[in-house]
DNA sequence: AAATGTCTGTTGTTTTTGCAACAAAATCGG
DNA sequence: CCGATTTTGTTGCAAAAACAACAGACATTT
């Protein structure tokens, strides 16, 4: 409960203000329980409070691609519900695992009673929903390039822009990053060493560092 | 200024009333002016009332990326204000272009005169940032996908799932689709003709049928 | 109907990538 | 410190993609 991003700001007392003001309803799932897109209703935004799910979705063929995975205090449907969208997607239980509904008209529709707390709510909702955003943007630009070397070069210019400094380290591992990028960890391998070997960047281990020209 | 989403479900007065109240400044700009990501304060967002603009970013090496184009109602900045993070961004007059700056505290923070239309400015913003999620996560899919296959069957799937029919129009002609999944187009014809040998699909012009197995 | 331009499909060639298997280096636990 | 495990780098090969150039289809204009 304390991890929700949600209700940022409150301490518990507002926190258990404003849940009986949201009208919130939850329950419990078992593992490898599954909630299709069906049974989802439209206006409502999920929390994970205790466990954690896997979100994805079947394409045409029956294929199974995951989108993202939620763990404790994460929310999700958000945007769905803020679109005025159906959830297109389906959910799968990792774990045992309690799950939060919100109706979005709720939260955007304040009582009279708490206003100040549901002012921070809706902050904290525009706040989440923006920092994906710009995080979708960013992974759109390097996925958008069409070889490895630009996918690398533009994830480390903005690591480079992040850190306002051409020397820094990243949070991911090779396979992560590889994953990230949505290549060949091995491919990627080599098209870093070509690039050390050019000399247009130097790296050890998570350590990097880029050069102007050469 | 019709056209402006932030100001949807709003008459004219209304719009001219909550201008007023939200202490909104203009600026005409020349074609080919350039606005840094410098240039721009934190926690603005700009609109386009007249005219067109390119946002894009330069990497570490001086290489320009296009993220977006915005026309006239179009508004920009808004995840960035929404994160509190400044524009890491820059801006490109395509042709003379008038743009208008709001403060975010200003939308996100009512006053007390016009509450009413603050209510639906914060749930205007709060859409158009959400569909921008989802347009953006499902672009993701796609892009994650390994090769041109994958990805124009994740297209594909979700434009049937979309019009809830295994038979649809596309909204892009060849070139456009294989822009917006980042593939040669004369690779993905390719494909498509594989894809259509191998009777999982058939298409013609821009109507495409999608067939389960075979 | 001819001429023009755009869009789409085809094909050969070169480059890039994924894949697999292995080697080297780093990390961890005792 | 040693052995075991994980992470990272290397390489050959086959598959896939980009690139380029062209041909056919289609639409529009004259």
């Amino acid at each position: 409960m304390e991890k929700i991003e949600l209700f940022d700001g409150m301490n518990r007392e507002e926190q258990e203000a404003i849940l009986t003001c949201l009208d919130v309803r939850s329950r419990v799932y078992e593992e490898d329980e599954i909630l299709t897109a069906d049974d989802m209703e439209t206006g409502i935004i999920g929390i994970v409070v205790r466990g954690s799910i896997t979100i994805y979705n079947e394409d045409f063929w029956g294929n199974r691609n995951i989108i993202a995975r939620c763990g404790e205090g994460d929310i999700f449907g958000e945007a769905f519900a803020g679109a005025g969208e159906s959830l297109e997607m389906d959910i799968c239980m990792e774990e045992k695992t309690e799950i939060m509904y919100i109706k979005y008209e709720n939260i955007i529709r304040p009582c009279e009673k708490h206003c100040e707390f549901h002012k921070l709510l809706i902050a904290n909702l525009l706040k989440i929903i923006s920092i994906k955003n710009i995080y979708l943007t960013r992974k759109i630009k390097h996925l958008s390039k069409r070889n490895i070397r630009e996918k690398i070069l533009s994830f480390l210019s903005e690591q480079a822009r992040i850190n306002q400094k051409n020397e820094f380290e990243i949070a991911f591992n090779r396979q992560e990053l590889a994953d990230y990028l949505s290549v060949d960890r091995s491919a990627m391998s080599r098209e870093l060493s070509k690039l050390k070997e050019e000399q247009l960047l130097d790296y050890r281990k998570n350590n990097f560092r880029l050069y102007l020209r050469k």
